[in-house]
DNA sequence: GCGGCGCTCCGCCGCGAGAATGATATCACA
DNA sequence: TGTGATATCATTCTCGCGGCGGAGCGCCGC
Protein backbone atom coordinates (compact mmCIF):
# COMPACT_ATOMS: atom_id res chain seq x y z
CA UNK A 1 0.00 0.00 0.00
CA UNK A 2 1.57 3.29 -1.20
CA UNK A 3 1.18 6.25 1.62
CA UNK A 4 0.72 9.74 0.63
CA UNK A 5 3.90 10.95 1.48
CA UNK A 6 6.05 8.25 -0.56
CA UNK A 7 7.59 10.08 -3.91
CA UNK A 8 6.02 9.21 -7.11
CA UNK A 9 8.05 7.19 -9.17
CA UNK A 10 9.41 8.11 -12.61
CA UNK A 11 10.69 6.25 -15.78
CA UNK A 12 12.43 8.94 -18.37
CA UNK A 13 12.53 7.81 -22.08
CA UNK A 14 14.43 10.10 -24.36
CA UNK A 15 17.28 9.82 -26.55
CA UNK A 16 19.69 12.87 -25.73
CA UNK A 17 21.63 11.65 -22.62
CA UNK A 18 21.99 15.51 -22.14
CA UNK A 19 18.07 16.51 -21.98
CA UNK A 20 17.61 13.05 -19.45
CA UNK A 21 20.10 14.37 -17.43
CA UNK A 22 17.68 17.57 -17.21
CA UNK A 23 14.34 16.11 -16.83
CA UNK A 24 16.27 14.09 -13.32
CA UNK A 25 17.21 17.24 -11.91
CA UNK A 26 14.20 19.15 -12.50
CA UNK A 27 12.02 16.27 -11.19
CA UNK A 28 14.05 15.69 -8.23
CA UNK A 29 14.67 19.13 -7.18
CA UNK A 30 11.25 18.25 -5.30
CA UNK A 31 11.30 15.57 -2.77
CA UNK A 32 7.60 14.50 -3.58
CA UNK A 33 8.77 12.51 -7.08
CA UNK A 34 12.09 10.31 -7.76
CA UNK A 35 13.58 9.19 -11.45
CA UNK A 36 13.74 5.01 -10.64
CA UNK A 37 14.93 4.10 -14.48
CA UNK A 38 16.09 5.80 -17.89
CA UNK A 39 15.78 4.91 -21.56
CA UNK A 40 16.94 5.90 -24.67
CA UNK A 41 14.27 3.94 -26.83
CA UNK A 42 11.03 2.43 -26.71
CA UNK A 43 12.83 -0.95 -26.26
CA UNK A 44 14.82 0.02 -23.77
CA UNK A 45 11.23 1.70 -22.11
CA UNK A 46 9.10 -1.41 -21.85
CA UNK A 47 12.13 -3.26 -20.43
CA UNK A 48 12.35 -0.85 -17.81
CA UNK A 49 8.71 -0.04 -17.24
CA UNK A 50 8.56 -3.96 -16.86
CA UNK A 51 10.98 -3.57 -14.16
CA UNK A 52 10.32 -1.03 -12.15
CA UNK A 53 6.85 -0.53 -12.84
CA UNK A 54 6.74 3.71 -12.31
CA UNK A 55 3.75 5.40 -11.87
CA UNK A 56 4.15 7.72 -14.52
CA UNK A 57 6.25 7.61 -17.62
CA UNK A 58 7.86 10.74 -19.22
CA UNK A 59 8.13 10.03 -22.97
CA UNK A 60 9.83 11.86 -26.12
CA UNK A 61 8.20 11.65 -29.57
CA UNK A 62 11.03 11.23 -31.52
CA UNK A 63 13.27 7.95 -30.81
CA UNK A 64 16.16 6.17 -32.82
CA UNK A 65 13.73 2.78 -32.45
CA UNK A 66 10.13 3.73 -33.33
CA UNK A 67 8.23 7.03 -32.67
CA UNK A 68 6.52 7.74 -29.45
CA UNK A 69 3.32 7.15 -30.02
CA UNK A 70 3.76 3.69 -30.76
CA UNK A 71 5.93 3.85 -27.60
CA UNK A 72 2.89 4.69 -25.61
CA UNK A 73 0.55 2.15 -27.93
CA UNK A 74 3.43 -0.72 -26.76
CA UNK A 75 3.08 0.62 -23.04
CA UNK A 76 -0.44 0.71 -23.49
CA UNK A 77 -0.68 -2.71 -24.79
CA UNK A 78 1.70 -4.11 -22.00
CA UNK A 79 -0.62 -1.79 -19.09
CA UNK A 80 -3.72 -0.31 -19.87
CA UNK A 81 -3.12 1.27 -16.66
CA UNK A 82 0.13 3.20 -17.08
CA UNK A 83 0.31 7.21 -17.33
CA UNK A 84 2.48 8.45 -20.15
CA UNK A 85 3.26 12.23 -20.09
CA UNK A 86 5.15 12.99 -24.06
CA UNK A 87 7.29 15.75 -23.47
CA UNK A 88 8.78 16.50 -27.17
CA UNK A 89 10.01 19.62 -28.89
CA UNK A 90 6.71 19.31 -31.89
CA UNK A 91 3.68 21.03 -31.19
CA UNK A 92 2.16 20.11 -34.81
CA UNK A 93 -1.35 19.54 -33.97
CA UNK A 94 -0.79 16.11 -35.64
CA UNK A 95 1.67 15.09 -33.17
CA UNK A 96 -0.78 16.41 -30.54
CA UNK A 97 -3.85 14.56 -31.54
CA UNK A 98 -2.18 11.52 -32.40
CA UNK A 99 -0.47 11.37 -29.17
CA UNK A 100 -3.48 11.52 -26.70
CA UNK A 101 -5.28 9.55 -29.41
CA UNK A 102 -2.56 6.76 -28.34
CA UNK A 103 -3.27 7.40 -24.65
CA UNK A 104 -1.16 10.09 -23.39
CA UNK A 105 -2.37 11.67 -20.67
CA UNK A 106 -0.58 14.91 -21.12
CA UNK A 107 1.64 16.43 -23.79
CA UNK A 108 4.26 19.15 -22.49
CA UNK A 109 7.07 20.97 -25.10
CA UNK A 110 10.54 21.10 -23.81
CA UNK A 111 10.38 24.84 -23.48
CA UNK A 112 8.48 24.05 -20.36
CA UNK A 113 10.04 24.88 -16.39
CA UNK A 114 10.27 23.13 -14.03
CA UNK A 115 7.53 23.85 -12.53
CA UNK A 116 5.29 23.16 -15.19
CA UNK A 117 6.82 19.98 -15.08
CA UNK A 118 6.35 19.35 -11.75
CA UNK A 119 2.53 20.36 -11.60
CA UNK A 120 1.49 18.25 -14.41
CA UNK A 121 3.33 15.21 -13.01
CA UNK A 122 1.13 16.04 -9.78
CA UNK A 123 -2.11 16.66 -12.35
CA UNK A 124 -1.53 13.38 -13.72
CA UNK A 125 -0.63 11.22 -10.38
CA UNK A 126 -4.10 12.67 -9.23
CA UNK A 127 -6.10 11.20 -12.42
CA UNK A 128 -6.24 14.49 -14.44
CA UNK A 129 -4.91 15.32 -17.96
CA UNK A 130 -3.31 18.98 -17.76
CA UNK A 131 -2.52 20.44 -21.06
CA UNK A 132 -1.14 23.97 -21.15
CA UNK A 133 -2.94 26.73 -22.76
CA UNK A 134 -0.79 26.70 -26.31
CA UNK A 135 -1.03 23.11 -26.62
CA UNK A 136 -4.95 22.51 -26.38
CA UNK A 137 -5.17 25.53 -28.83
CA UNK A 138 -3.17 23.69 -31.17
CA UNK A 139 -5.27 20.52 -30.31
CA UNK A 140 -8.24 22.66 -30.87
CA UNK A 141 -7.27 23.83 -34.61
CA UNK A 142 -6.70 20.33 -35.20
CA UNK A 143 -10.15 19.02 -34.06
CA UNK A 144 -12.10 21.75 -36.11
CA UNK A 145 -10.04 20.33 -39.35
CA UNK A 146 -11.60 17.52 -41.78
CA UNK A 147 -9.65 14.36 -40.99
CA UNK A 148 -7.83 12.66 -43.54
CA UNK A 149 -9.16 9.64 -45.36
CA UNK A 150 -6.36 6.68 -45.68
CA UNK A 151 -6.21 7.35 -49.11
CA UNK A 152 -5.52 10.46 -48.72
CA UNK A 153 -3.11 10.13 -46.39
CA UNK A 154 -1.23 7.61 -48.87
CA UNK A 155 -1.20 10.33 -51.40
CA UNK A 156 0.74 12.74 -49.16
CA UNK A 157 2.91 10.83 -48.10
CA UNK A 158 4.17 9.76 -51.41
CA UNK A 159 3.92 13.30 -52.84
CA UNK A 160 6.24 14.21 -50.23
CA UNK A 161 8.55 11.60 -51.73
CA UNK A 162 8.00 13.25 -55.26
CA UNK A 163 5.89 10.50 -56.77
CA UNK A 164 4.20 11.58 -59.87
CA UNK A 165 0.29 11.17 -59.63
CA UNK A 166 1.30 8.37 -62.30
CA UNK A 167 3.98 7.09 -60.26
CA UNK A 168 1.32 6.93 -57.13
CA UNK A 169 -1.16 5.51 -59.41
CA UNK A 170 0.89 2.73 -59.97
CA UNK A 171 2.01 2.38 -56.78
CA UNK A 172 -1.34 1.43 -55.73
CA UNK A 173 -2.79 0.00 -58.79
CA UNK A 174 -5.30 2.39 -59.06
CA UNK A 175 -6.38 4.63 -62.09
CA UNK A 176 -4.28 8.18 -62.06
CA UNK A 177 -7.99 9.69 -62.36
CA UNK A 178 -8.34 8.36 -59.08
CA UNK A 179 -5.25 9.79 -57.54
CA UNK A 180 -6.45 12.89 -58.99
CA UNK A 181 -9.94 12.30 -57.45
CA UNK A 182 -8.23 12.05 -53.73
CA UNK A 183 -5.58 14.88 -54.30
CA UNK A 184 -8.77 16.85 -55.29
CA UNK A 185 -10.58 16.35 -51.86
CA UNK A 186 -6.51 16.51 -49.98
CA UNK A 187 -6.03 19.88 -51.81
CA UNK A 188 -9.19 21.44 -50.18
CA UNK A 189 -9.13 19.51 -46.57
CA UNK A 190 -5.92 21.25 -46.46
CA UNK A 191 -6.69 24.61 -47.82
CA UNK A 192 -3.60 24.61 -50.31
CA UNK A 193 -3.74 24.81 -54.35
CA UNK A 194 -1.24 22.03 -55.11
CA UNK A 195 1.07 19.25 -54.61
CA UNK A 196 3.93 21.52 -53.53
CA UNK A 197 1.47 23.32 -50.83
CA UNK A 198 0.16 20.70 -49.76
CA UNK A 199 3.26 18.87 -49.01
CA UNK A 200 4.64 21.79 -46.96
CA UNK A 201 1.74 21.79 -45.22
CA UNK A 202 1.18 18.19 -44.35
CA UNK A 203 4.87 18.78 -42.54
CA UNK A 204 4.04 21.85 -41.32
CA UNK A 205 1.30 19.96 -39.07
CA UNK A 206 2.94 17.13 -38.43
CA UNK A 207 0.64 14.94 -40.47
CA UNK A 208 4.08 13.32 -42.05
CA UNK A 209 7.81 13.57 -40.78
CA UNK A 210 10.81 14.01 -43.14
CA UNK A 211 12.54 11.50 -40.81
CA UNK A 212 9.97 8.79 -42.02
CA UNK A 213 9.31 9.98 -45.76
CA UNK A 214 13.52 10.04 -46.67
CA UNK A 215 15.68 7.13 -47.14
CA UNK A 216 17.81 7.37 -43.47
CA UNK A 217 17.06 9.14 -40.57
CA UNK B 1 46.72 35.07 -15.39
CA UNK B 2 44.71 31.72 -15.42
CA UNK B 3 46.46 28.77 -14.15
CA UNK B 4 46.36 25.78 -15.05
CA UNK B 5 43.99 24.29 -12.94
CA UNK B 6 41.22 26.84 -12.80
CA UNK B 7 37.78 26.05 -14.46
CA UNK B 8 36.84 26.71 -17.73
CA UNK B 9 33.97 29.29 -17.32
CA UNK B 10 31.11 27.99 -19.56
CA UNK B 11 28.09 29.84 -20.90
CA UNK B 12 24.52 27.95 -21.72
CA UNK B 13 21.94 29.18 -24.37
CA UNK B 14 19.16 27.44 -24.66
CA UNK B 15 15.57 27.76 -24.83
CA UNK B 16 14.61 24.44 -22.67
CA UNK B 17 15.16 24.90 -19.42
CA UNK B 18 14.73 21.04 -19.19
CA UNK B 19 17.80 21.03 -21.57
CA UNK B 20 20.03 23.76 -19.77
CA UNK B 21 19.90 22.17 -16.53
CA UNK B 22 21.11 18.48 -17.98
CA UNK B 23 24.18 20.57 -20.12
CA UNK B 24 24.83 22.34 -16.56
CA UNK B 25 24.58 18.98 -14.97
CA UNK B 26 26.56 17.60 -17.22
CA UNK B 27 29.35 19.91 -17.57
CA UNK B 28 29.99 19.99 -13.77
CA UNK B 29 29.79 16.55 -13.42
CA UNK B 30 33.95 16.82 -13.32
CA UNK B 31 35.90 19.47 -11.59
CA UNK B 32 37.51 20.69 -14.34
CA UNK B 33 34.19 23.45 -15.77
CA UNK B 34 31.85 25.38 -14.80
CA UNK B 35 28.86 27.15 -15.82
CA UNK B 36 29.04 30.71 -15.13
CA UNK B 37 25.92 31.68 -16.91
CA UNK B 38 22.89 30.63 -18.65
CA UNK B 39 20.46 32.43 -21.38
CA UNK B 40 17.41 31.44 -23.11
CA UNK B 41 17.95 34.04 -27.01
CA UNK B 42 20.36 35.65 -27.97
CA UNK B 43 19.87 38.77 -26.43
CA UNK B 44 20.20 37.45 -23.18
CA UNK B 45 23.51 35.22 -24.11
CA UNK B 46 25.38 38.57 -26.06
CA UNK B 47 24.42 40.32 -22.18
CA UNK B 48 25.60 37.11 -20.48
CA UNK B 49 28.74 37.23 -22.43
CA UNK B 50 29.83 41.02 -21.87
CA UNK B 51 29.00 40.71 -18.21
CA UNK B 52 30.71 37.04 -17.36
CA UNK B 53 33.35 36.79 -19.97
CA UNK B 54 33.42 33.17 -20.54
CA UNK B 55 35.57 30.65 -22.09
CA UNK B 56 33.17 28.93 -23.77
CA UNK B 57 29.68 29.08 -24.92
CA UNK B 58 27.33 26.53 -25.46
CA UNK B 59 25.06 27.37 -27.88
CA UNK B 60 21.36 26.35 -29.61
CA UNK B 61 21.00 26.74 -33.22
CA UNK B 62 17.22 27.34 -32.88
CA UNK B 63 16.25 30.57 -30.28
CA UNK B 64 13.46 32.76 -30.01
CA UNK B 65 14.24 35.79 -31.11
CA UNK B 66 16.90 34.89 -34.02
CA UNK B 67 18.93 32.05 -34.95
CA UNK B 68 22.05 30.59 -33.44
CA UNK B 69 24.01 30.88 -36.59
CA UNK B 70 23.03 34.79 -36.29
CA UNK B 71 23.43 34.55 -32.66
CA UNK B 72 27.37 32.96 -33.40
CA UNK B 73 27.94 36.23 -35.36
CA UNK B 74 26.68 38.29 -33.07
CA UNK B 75 28.94 37.03 -30.48
CA UNK B 76 32.15 37.44 -32.36
CA UNK B 77 31.13 40.42 -33.89
CA UNK B 78 31.32 41.49 -30.28
CA UNK B 79 34.41 39.34 -29.47
CA UNK B 80 36.23 38.09 -32.22
CA UNK B 81 38.34 35.71 -29.84
CA UNK B 82 34.99 33.88 -28.66
CA UNK B 83 34.73 30.43 -28.36
CA UNK B 84 31.39 29.10 -29.49
CA UNK B 85 30.41 25.51 -29.50
CA UNK B 86 26.75 24.53 -31.42
CA UNK B 87 24.77 22.13 -29.67
CA UNK B 88 21.24 21.02 -31.71
CA UNK B 89 19.20 17.85 -32.95
CA UNK B 90 19.51 19.41 -36.14
CA UNK B 91 22.04 17.07 -38.43
CA UNK B 92 21.26 18.66 -41.80
CA UNK B 93 24.12 19.54 -44.11
CA UNK B 94 23.51 22.73 -44.59
CA UNK B 95 23.01 24.01 -40.55
CA UNK B 96 26.71 22.21 -39.70
CA UNK B 97 28.10 24.03 -42.75
CA UNK B 98 26.31 28.13 -42.06
CA UNK B 99 27.38 27.47 -38.22
CA UNK B 100 30.76 26.43 -38.71
CA UNK B 101 31.15 29.83 -41.60
CA UNK B 102 30.19 31.54 -38.50
CA UNK B 103 32.97 31.35 -36.46
CA UNK B 104 31.36 28.14 -33.99
CA UNK B 105 34.49 26.01 -33.00
CA UNK B 106 32.72 22.88 -33.09
CA UNK B 107 29.12 21.49 -33.76
CA UNK B 108 27.80 18.65 -31.11
CA UNK B 109 24.03 16.78 -31.61
CA UNK B 110 22.36 16.44 -28.63
CA UNK B 111 22.28 12.58 -28.26
CA UNK B 112 26.23 13.24 -27.65
CA UNK B 113 27.31 11.81 -24.02
CA UNK B 114 28.48 13.61 -20.97
CA UNK B 115 31.83 12.51 -22.17
CA UNK B 116 32.04 13.79 -25.19
CA UNK B 117 30.93 16.85 -24.72
CA UNK B 118 33.19 17.45 -22.07
CA UNK B 119 36.16 16.19 -24.65
CA UNK B 120 34.63 18.77 -26.81
CA UNK B 121 34.74 21.31 -24.61
CA UNK B 122 38.37 21.01 -23.65
CA UNK B 123 39.30 19.99 -27.37
CA UNK B 124 38.16 23.82 -28.17
CA UNK B 125 39.59 25.50 -24.85
CA UNK B 126 42.86 23.81 -26.53
CA UNK B 127 42.79 25.70 -29.56
CA UNK B 128 41.24 22.60 -31.82
CA UNK B 129 38.07 22.58 -33.48
CA UNK B 130 36.93 18.78 -32.88
CA UNK B 131 33.81 17.47 -34.48
CA UNK B 132 32.23 14.38 -34.20
CA UNK B 133 32.36 11.95 -37.22
CA UNK B 134 28.70 11.47 -37.85
CA UNK B 135 29.11 15.47 -38.34
CA UNK B 136 32.11 15.49 -40.06
CA UNK B 137 30.44 12.75 -42.85
CA UNK B 138 27.86 15.45 -42.90
CA UNK B 139 30.20 18.41 -43.70
CA UNK B 140 31.99 16.46 -46.22
CA UNK B 141 28.71 15.37 -47.91
CA UNK B 142 27.91 19.70 -48.30
CA UNK B 143 31.11 20.53 -49.35
CA UNK B 144 31.15 18.53 -52.63
CA UNK B 145 27.46 19.48 -53.15
CA UNK B 146 27.86 22.89 -55.48
CA UNK B 147 27.00 26.21 -54.03
CA UNK B 148 23.26 27.89 -54.63
CA UNK B 149 23.74 31.57 -56.00
CA UNK B 150 21.42 34.36 -53.83
CA UNK B 151 18.98 34.13 -56.68
CA UNK B 152 18.36 30.04 -56.09
CA UNK B 153 18.03 30.26 -52.63
CA UNK B 154 15.39 33.41 -53.29
CA UNK B 155 13.98 30.47 -55.59
CA UNK B 156 13.47 27.86 -52.92
CA UNK B 157 12.30 29.87 -50.21
CA UNK B 158 9.20 31.19 -52.56
CA UNK B 159 8.58 27.69 -53.52
CA UNK B 160 8.28 26.39 -49.90
CA UNK B 161 5.75 28.94 -49.46
CA UNK B 162 3.76 28.08 -52.43
CA UNK B 163 4.33 30.79 -55.17
CA UNK B 164 4.03 30.03 -58.39
CA UNK B 165 6.50 31.28 -61.25
CA UNK B 166 4.44 34.35 -61.79
CA UNK B 167 4.35 34.99 -58.38
CA UNK B 168 7.81 34.83 -57.84
CA UNK B 169 8.67 36.79 -61.03
CA UNK B 170 6.76 39.54 -59.61
CA UNK B 171 7.77 39.45 -56.22
CA UNK B 172 11.11 40.07 -57.83
CA UNK B 173 10.09 42.61 -60.86
CA UNK B 174 11.96 39.74 -62.78
CA UNK B 175 10.60 37.39 -66.36
CA UNK B 176 8.69 34.54 -65.66
CA UNK B 177 11.00 33.26 -67.81
CA UNK B 178 14.20 34.18 -65.70
CA UNK B 179 12.71 32.46 -63.23
CA UNK B 180 12.29 29.17 -64.89
CA UNK B 181 15.77 29.67 -65.86
CA UNK B 182 16.64 29.73 -61.80
CA UNK B 183 14.65 27.17 -61.22
CA UNK B 184 16.39 24.82 -63.78
CA UNK B 185 19.83 25.48 -62.62
CA UNK B 186 18.18 24.81 -59.16
CA UNK B 187 16.78 21.85 -59.75
CA UNK B 188 20.35 20.41 -61.36
CA UNK B 189 21.92 21.38 -58.23
CA UNK B 190 19.30 19.90 -55.95
CA UNK B 191 19.06 17.03 -58.27
CA UNK B 192 15.45 16.78 -58.55
CA UNK B 193 13.34 17.13 -61.05
CA UNK B 194 10.53 19.79 -59.95
CA UNK B 195 9.71 22.16 -57.38
CA UNK B 196 8.36 19.67 -55.46
CA UNK B 197 11.16 17.52 -54.69
CA UNK B 198 13.20 20.88 -54.47
CA UNK B 199 11.09 21.91 -51.43
CA UNK B 200 11.79 18.40 -49.63
CA UNK B 201 15.41 18.58 -50.48
CA UNK B 202 15.76 21.94 -49.51
CA UNK B 203 13.77 21.33 -46.02
CA UNK B 204 15.96 18.14 -45.37
CA UNK B 205 19.12 19.52 -46.02
CA UNK B 206 18.11 22.66 -44.11
CA UNK B 207 19.02 24.97 -46.61
CA UNK B 208 15.56 26.86 -45.63
CA UNK B 209 13.58 26.06 -42.49
CA UNK B 210 9.25 25.03 -41.83
CA UNK B 211 9.86 27.84 -39.17
CA UNK B 212 11.24 30.84 -40.84
CA UNK B 213 9.01 30.00 -43.89
CA UNK B 214 5.75 30.16 -42.52
CA UNK B 215 3.84 32.31 -40.74
CA UNK B 216 4.58 31.62 -37.07
CA UNK B 217 6.53 29.26 -35.23
C1' DG C 1 -34.21 0.89 -46.42
C1' DC C 2 -31.96 4.94 -47.29
C1' DG C 3 -28.59 8.55 -46.98
C1' DG C 4 -23.84 9.62 -46.36
C1' DC C 5 -19.15 8.73 -47.09
C1' DG C 6 -15.13 6.75 -49.02
C1' DC C 7 -13.05 4.68 -53.09
C1' DT C 8 -13.04 3.95 -57.73
C1' DC C 9 -13.31 5.32 -62.66
C1' DC C 10 -14.48 8.32 -66.79
C1' DG C 11 -14.46 12.30 -69.76
C1' DC C 12 -13.07 17.40 -71.19
C1' DC C 13 -10.25 21.33 -70.92
C1' DG C 14 -7.11 25.18 -69.79
C1' DC C 15 -2.94 26.47 -67.89
C1' DG C 16 1.27 26.35 -65.63
C1' DA C 17 5.56 23.91 -65.40
C1' DG C 18 9.59 22.28 -67.22
C1' DA C 19 12.79 20.90 -71.39
C1' DA C 20 15.54 22.75 -75.10
C1' DT C 21 18.09 26.41 -77.01
C1' DG C 22 20.02 30.81 -77.60
C1' DA C 23 21.30 35.53 -76.68
C1' DT C 24 23.11 39.50 -73.86
C1' DA C 25 25.14 42.17 -69.95
C1' DT C 26 27.82 42.26 -65.90
C1' DC C 27 31.39 41.02 -62.82
C1' DA C 28 35.27 38.51 -60.84
C1' DC C 29 39.39 36.45 -61.50
C1' DA C 30 43.24 34.70 -63.72
C1' DT D 1 42.21 40.32 -72.01
C1' DG D 2 39.78 36.27 -72.01
C1' DT D 3 37.19 32.85 -69.54
C1' DG D 4 33.66 31.45 -66.46
C1' DA D 5 29.84 32.25 -63.46
C1' DT D 6 25.61 34.81 -62.74
C1' DA D 7 21.54 37.05 -64.04
C1' DT D 8 18.58 38.50 -67.40
C1' DC D 9 15.07 37.83 -71.32
C1' DA D 10 13.13 35.28 -75.20
C1' DT D 11 10.76 31.47 -78.16
C1' DT D 12 8.75 27.04 -78.82
C1' DC D 13 6.97 22.83 -77.40
C1' DT D 14 5.18 19.11 -74.61
C1' DC D 15 3.02 17.27 -70.85
C1' DG D 16 1.59 16.84 -66.26
C1' DC D 17 -1.35 19.03 -63.19
C1' DG D 18 -5.49 20.55 -61.48
C1' DG D 19 -10.60 22.35 -62.30
C1' DC D 20 -15.19 20.73 -63.35
C1' DG D 21 -18.84 17.52 -63.78
C1' DG D 22 -20.68 12.94 -63.52
C1' DA D 23 -21.29 8.11 -62.02
C1' DG D 24 -21.18 3.41 -59.96
C1' DC D 25 -20.06 0.48 -55.85
C1' DG D 26 -19.63 -0.96 -51.05
C1' DC D 27 -19.94 -0.08 -46.15
C1' DC D 28 -21.86 1.82 -42.03
C1' DG D 29 -25.19 3.92 -39.19
C1' DC D 30 -29.64 5.90 -38.39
Amino acid sequence: MMTMTAPIRILVVDDHPGFRAGLVAMVESSGEMKVVAEGGDCAQAIEAYKRHRPDITLMDLRLPDMSGVEGVMALRAHDPQCQVIVITTYDADEDIYRALQAGAKSYLLKEMTAEELRSAILAVARGETPLPAQVAQRLASRMSRPALTRRELDMVRLIVRGFSNKEIASEFGITEDTVKGHLKHLFVKLGVKDRTQAAIVALQQGIIHLWSASTDR
